[in-house]
DNA sequence: AACGTTGTGTACATCGTTGTAAAGAGGCAA
DNA sequence: TTGCCTCTTTACAACGATGTACACAACGTT
């Protein structure tokens, strides 16, 4: 084994355990490189970042010493001089769930774009992480952080003391300063309720209410409202379910108590794809149709909707676009933080499918 | 504001864009704090790392100068004088499809426990970037990696050049010294089909083939004959559906083509859930009863499939134990670099549910 | 009083990289 | 030859944190 490489130390370094091939080959740093190819560490890294004046030969020497040594960068050490790291952290409720991970594979394709690596984080709907993740807990690690909050309040946000460059996904939570991506909540939702009141439905539930909690629930549940209003509809209490989680369980679940009604529903628009699904699971397996006897349409369009049986109507959000907005915000504010926060709205559409279809 | 910290440069630093907020409060460091606590910096270092020789009115000071500054370890400077980073990257194929999404998540909450934050790499199965993600383009970002390789070839492990610590997901590639969690897919591919046949099912369809590339698809298929021929059932090539990619739309292309066969088949094992789904969806489209006329089964046991109608029958990979197996592989060897290479087995079990169920 | 001991705190060097300033190496004109 | 350019390369300091070695207390012991 050849140690490549200044590795001496003071004494004996606790880091290199016991045993001859124990330590780990390290790596090549410039230093290392500089020296084979006989020039200054200077020149070495002028090269590795394409700094015009270098002669061919120059170059070429110190290309041929890179690739003897197999010498990569280390990132850490180009950070703590320069201040940026290249990483970019998305926090998201729950990668498993299927809206957040086809996002995140979105965001993750388009960050590559901006020469950015994404760094995924869980936050489970946790407040205090999510705290955590806002205030940097990846600290001096991340360019900046990409977070779609569940339960961070405008508090949280405003108490921030970090400045990591943040953009939000979701509703606007304050007047504080932050960018923002949000999505038309109440529009889609009225949109939802409206195909359903079209198609002919009248008693329509809702399944995803979260009472007491602002944030998304409570802005769908309001453009529900809306559509009910405007169509002369009545709002029954009881033919809104709420859903701690958007599971296909819990969909699964609030459709079993809504099937406890003495009038039973004729439609229903769940908060999510994944409720809707849960839903129409235990609507055919009660011996209900879909869409025939209850109609369903959910939110999100994830690529499931589209294959199950009957296929999903869904009020799909532009993905690509919030993805698209989202590294844009950041980007803009990673490069001037000083600029003024801005809120982007991406669009979404309602995709028709046999859910709802036509009788 | 308050400029903390000893931000003063040779010259104009060009990152420090022009406008008198336009630089952003980069937080302060340990010599700030030292500074304001009137302490040198190994002290707050100490502090920081719970030195156990601090008396407590020192570390009391410290604490206070460090709440006052909102102080926050740069951990690219902790990186790069100790060498780890307590990054974690996992390179999968996609995120958005919910195998890996249910992985990652299993992986990033018990990489949580270990002290470790998982940096999720996407790979789109193209063999480059695999490559390039082995071979340390993270370049000592991260103290080890987890990939779950599509294209990845055995010299392409053998050729690694780079001792980032490394487990692969998936088959052994190779006698290379490369730690693996694998699943006996041989095992639960003979699994699946003899479930089929116990059903009484004959003409037994596969699907997601990939015909001349060694991995899993090549295991499972093996499986698959080897029950077929344990059964005394002939091999049909006909009834074996290739799949490039394993979406749910493959999965209904390929249903699509096995329709048009003269003897259509009466049970369908796919390679993965999704193209299980996949292929239902053409099934039940087209009028045919699962699993009346069609039994089909899966592999992965994604969430969805508890809540499809029919309910999916699946081999179920134990994830948890996998992201177990995962991440303590990783730990011995970040530990431990010379470690004898190992490989683990993850359990798998067949869970049965309504697309398999008797008549 | 001189000596260890043990407990606390400090100075310094170092990890690998890059911006700045300045030193060489050439050429060309005066 | 000298002076003044331009092009190319180098030396050095600094980013922030920490391991090592050492300084300096305040003890109790000889």
């Amino acid at each position: 084994m050849i140690r490549i490489g200044s590795r001496r130390r003071y004494g004996r370094d606790p880091r290199n355990r016991a045993g001859p091939e124990g330590c780990a080959d390290v790596g090549a740093s410039l230093k290392d490189v500089a020296l084979l190819a006989g020039v200054s560490m200077k020149t070495v890294s002028n090269v590795v970042n394409d700094y015009p004046f270098v002669t061919p030969e120059t170059r070429a020497k110190v290309q041929r010493a890179i690739e003897t040594l197999d010498y990569r960068p280390n990132l850490s050490a180009r950070m703590l001089r320069g201040g940026r790291t290249g990483l970019v952290a998305l926090a998201v409720p729950e990668i498993g769930a299927p809206y957040f991970a086809e996002l995140a594979e979105v965001i993750v394709q388009q960050a590559k774009t901006h020469g950015w690596t994404v760094l995924i984080d869980q936050t489970l709907g946790d407040r205090d992480t999510e705290r955590l993740v806002a205030e940097g807990i990846k600290s001096h690690l991340v360019d900046g952080l990409i977070v779609s909050p569940l339960t961070l309040t405008a508090e949280d946000i405003e108490q921030r003391r970090v400045t990591t460059p943040l953009v939000l996904l979701g509703e606007r939570l304050t007047a504080a300063p932050v960018d923002h991506v949000t999505i038309d909540n109440v529009a889609g939702a009225r949109a939802a309720t409206e195909h359903l009141i079209t198609l002919g439905r009248s008693r329509i539930a809702a399944i995803g209410n979260q009472p007491g909690q602002p944030g998304t629930a409570a802005l769908r549940l309001k453009g529900y409202r809306q559509a009910l209003r405007r169509a002369g509809l009545p709002y029954e209490k009881g033919l809104v379910a709420p859903a701690a989680n958007y599971h296909r369980r819990d969909g699964a679940a609030a459709m079993l108590d809504l099937l406890l009604l003495e009038d039973e529903p004729d439609a229903v628009f769940c908060f999510n794809d994944t409720l809707a699904l849960g839903a129409i699971r235990t609507l055919l397996s009660s011996g209900r149709r879909v869409p025939d006897d209850v109609a369903v349409i959910g939110w999100d369009d994830i690529d499931e909707g589209g294959f199950s049986t009957p296929s999903l109507s869904t009020i799909a959000p532009n993905k690509d676009q919030i993805a698209e907005l989202a590294l844009g915000l950041l980007g803009r504010r990673i490069a001037d933080s000083g600029a003024e926060p801005r809120e982007a709205v991406a669009d979404f559409s309602l995709i028709a499918r046999e859910s709802t279809a036509g009788l």
